[in-house]
DNA sequence: TTTAAATAAAATATATATTTTATTTTACAA
DNA sequence: TTGTAAAATAAAATATATATTTTATTTAAA
């Protein structure tokens, strides 16, 4: 019931980082944000201390926190990881699913395809709507996965590929025609519905290698890697 | 260089709740704490709430820690969970690998091995130093993954198993007739050094699966969940 | 220029005040 | 009595303000 001020904090903060409010490589000055969310500085330095171990922030002793910056090696590597464990996830969802799991895929995807046509991504609230609606179907494809451990894990890494694809999203909205993201994950539910492991599981590693390398680009041609 | 107060409390705790100095369930007085590592409230406070995204610590707002209870359901998800990721850490090994990775898993079996024949555990400072090298070898076989996400959740889950393991086999002494654990082991590192993927897989899945059925009968038979 | 000292800024730790929860005591009714 | 609820007390967690330590920056000397 009576959250604690620490958890709060932690809150903001992790949304301000994963909403890019505070930037990558930032560094995370206690007294300025003691000030900012009118508290101690022993609030403030819990919740970046928590944060720490969630790798949205780095540290050094006696040298502050900062922002995890960007960087190409961890997309890579976040991504794979995420395809690896995903895949997995899947494997077990199909096999135990049953008509509520699948009623679930259904209608989160339609949530997820109904607002991808008809609301092109033109500011920060279309995102975090979008952002939402994504996680949702994401998350209820693997959700009759009974290993909890593995379902956390897997929530952990989605997390942290958020800063980077809404970074990706957010930028390139001008080249962009629309999503067209929605006939990858179609091809993935149809294949997650035939309860066709090896195939949901091929696509999966494909739609990964596909989002790499397009928010790849994007950060390269920008150099937005630090 | 300069280490925080915080890093070698949390550092402390953290071994002292995997050595089982700290009980599972106990609760985690800050002002105890405090008293103990004599340092101030503080540090000992943050320590906590770092430790709590480990799933060392458990934590209800306003009421303080406590250390992370045994669970049978915890050490079924984790252990399974661990199965797979390591099954898949095992086969990126297995394909990347080079001679220096199989020296390495050659060098820390024999190391384990050459201990558990020569020396029985007796008490906790045997299984420490078998410990070790039971740590050592399980990362050797793995080590040429590169995927650096999937090590640190794989090492996060190996030690989340080690309090489970440690408990069974101190107070199993008395039964057993020293290990015969490397046997399995050696199985399994013919296998990797053969580069046989589904053997290693399949016998690393079995060598959980037996893990998980041995330490459960044993917490059964001693009611040590809780 | 480079090095050392002085100053400033920031992180970290502490002691203590405040708030919340747990326990005990007291009052009242069955 | 015996049980229940309210009040009082105690204990513990949490937050703050401030002191200390460490690191970064500037100034002065060689």
């Amino acid at each position: 019931m009576s959250e604690t001020l620490v958890d709060k904090i932690y809150e903001y903060i992790h949304e301000d980082i994963i909403s890019l409010r505070l930037q990558p490589g930032q560094r995370l000055h206690i007294a300025h944000l003691a000030e900012h969310y009118e508290v101690g500085p022993g609030p403030i330095r819990e919740a970046l201390s928590r944060l720490t171990s969630t790798e949205l922030v780095t540290t050094i002793s006696q040298r502050g926190f900062r922002v995890m910056p960007f960087s190409q090696i961890d997309l890579r590597d976040i991504y794979q990881t995420r395809a690896h464990i995903e895949a997995i996830a899947l494997t077990i969802s199909i096999e135990k699913g049953n008509d509520e799991w699948e009623a679930d895929i259904i209608g989160s995807y339609h949530r997820l395809a109904k607002f991808e046509s008809e609301h092109p991504i033109k500011n920060t609230e279309d995102y975090q709507a979008w952002e939402m609606r994504h996680r949702g179907f994401n998350l209820a494809l693997i959700n009759a996965c009974d290993l909890k451990h593995l379902l956390r894990i897997q929530q952990h890494l989605y997390t942290l590929t958020e800063r980077y694809r809404r970074q990706w999203l957010l930028a390139g909205i001008k080249h962009s025609k629309g999503l067209h993201y929605a006939k990858e994950q179609k091809k993935i539910m149809d294949a997650v519905l035939a309860r066709d492991v090896s195939l949901a599981s091929k696509l999966l590693h494909e739609h990964f290698k596909n989002a790499v390398k397009v928010i790849e680009l994007y950060f390269q041609e920008n150099n937005m890697f630090n």
